[in-house]
DNA sequence: ATAGCTGCCTGGCAGC
DNA sequence: TGCTGCCAGGCAGCTA
C-alpha cells in the first residue's frame, strides 16, 4: 500500500504503540528482507534496543533506536503489525520484534519486495538508501526552480520523473497519475517539453495532491482493513487512477490508461493534451 | 550520466 | 473446474 502518504499514516500508527517498548529479540523468517547488516547481525545487534522515536523520509519509515536507525521499506506489500505473543503468526511473517510486555512487532509482506538496514545514529540521513532523495513534496522543501532543473534537458517522460524518487520523495504510481491529472500534463510528454508554466502547476499540484492525501491517511485500495493505519480514505478522491472508460470528473471524455515507464498510467486525452 | 529492461515474489482475476 | 497469462501502491542492478 505504500506512497508517502501511507507510510505516514502507518508512522503515526506506530508512534502510538512503540515509543518507549524495548526489543529483546529478533527473528528472521525471511533472511532477504534484510538488507543490511547480514540477519544474523541485524538481530544481535538490535536486541536490547529501545524503540525513542519514529519518522519517516520519502516511503522510508526509520524507527529511532538508543544506538541505531532502523530504516524501512515497505515496497509493494509490507506491512506492521503489533500483537500479543500468543496470537498466531499470520501467514507472510517474515521479520518478528520481540518487546517486552508480552508484544511483537510483526512485519508481514505478501511478496518479499520489503527492505530493512539498520545504520547509524549519528548520520542515519547519509545511508545509501535515503541519502539521494529528493525534497519531501512539501512547499517549505519544494519549489519551481529544482523542479525545473531536474526536468531540463531530460528526455524520459515527466511520469518517469515524478516516479525517480530523485526529484521529489514519496511519489509512487497512484499520485504521480493524480497529480499529472491535476497539473493537467500528459503523462508521455518528454520531460524537457514542459514549459514553466507547465512546471509551476506541476509544482503546485504535487505540493496539493500530496497533502491532500496525507490529511485522508492516505488511499485504501484492495485492502485488508486490519493492517495498522491502513485505513486512508483517499480512494474516495481519485479522479483518474483505477477510473479506466470512466468519464473525466472535469470533462466527461472517458479516461484512458496506457503503459509509461512500465507502470499502468491513468489519464483524460482531453484535458492532458499530448501537445 | 541517462534511460530502459529484468528480477525480485505471491496472489487475484479474466479469458479460454 | 483448471489452466495460462497478465496485473499489482517499488526499487536495485544491469545493460547500452
Amino acid at each position: 500500500m505504500p506512497e508517502l502518504p501511507e507510510v505516514e499514516n502507518v508512522k503515526n500508527g506506530l508512534l502510538d504503540l512503540l515509543p518507549g517498548k524495548v526489543i529483546k529479540e529478533v527473528q528472521v523468517l525471511w533472511p532477504n528482507i534484510i538488507k543490511d547488516p547480514a540477519a544474523n547481525i541485524f538481530s544481535r545487534q538490535l536486541a536490547g534496543q529501545t524503540i525513542e522515536n519514529i519518522g519517516r523520509r520519502g516511503k522510508f519509515l526509520l524507527f529511532y533506536l538508543s544506538d541505531y536507525v532502523l530504516i524501512s521499506h515497505l515496497r509493494m506489500e509490507g506491512k506492521f503489525r503489533v500483537e500479543t505473543t500468543d496470537t498466531p503468526l499470520a501467514r507472510h511473517t517474515h521479520v518478528v520484534f520481540k518487546l517486552n510486555g508480552e508484544e511483537e512487532l510483526r512485519y508481514l509482506d505478501v511478496r518479499k519486495f520489503g527492505k530493512m538496514s539498520l545504520t547509524s545514529r549519528v548520520r542515519p540521513f547519509e545511508h545509501p538508501s535515503l541519502v539521494s532523495l529528493g525534497p519531501e513534496p512539501t512547499a517549505d522543501k519544494l519549489n519551481d526552480k529544482w523542479v525545473s532543473q531536474f526536468l531540463q534537458n531530460r528526455k524520459r517522460a515527466i511520469k518517469a520523473c515524478l516516479l525517480d524518487q530523485t526529484l521529489v520523495a514519496g511519489i509512487g504510481n497512484i499520485y504521480a497519475d493524480e497529480i499529472l491529472f491535476d497539473a493537467r500534463i500528459h503523462p508521455s510528454r518528454p520531460a524537457y517539453s514542459l514549459k514553466q508554466e507547465d512546471i509551476s502547476r506541476l509544482t503546485k499540484s504535487i505540493i496539493t495532491i500530496m497533502d491532500k492525501a496525507v490529511k485522508s491517511g492516505g488511499t485504501t485500495i484492495r485492502t485488508y482493513a486490519n493492517a495498522y493505519g491502513d485505513s486512508g480514505t483517499y480512494q474516495h478522491n481519485l479522479k483518474v487512477y483505477g477510473r479506466d472508460q470512466a468519464a473525466c470528473t472535469r470533462c466527461g471524455t472517458r479516461i484512458e490508461k496506457i503503459k509509461v515507464a512500465q507502470r499502468g498510467t491513468h489519464f483524460c486525452p482531453l484535458c492532458q493534451p499530448a501537445e
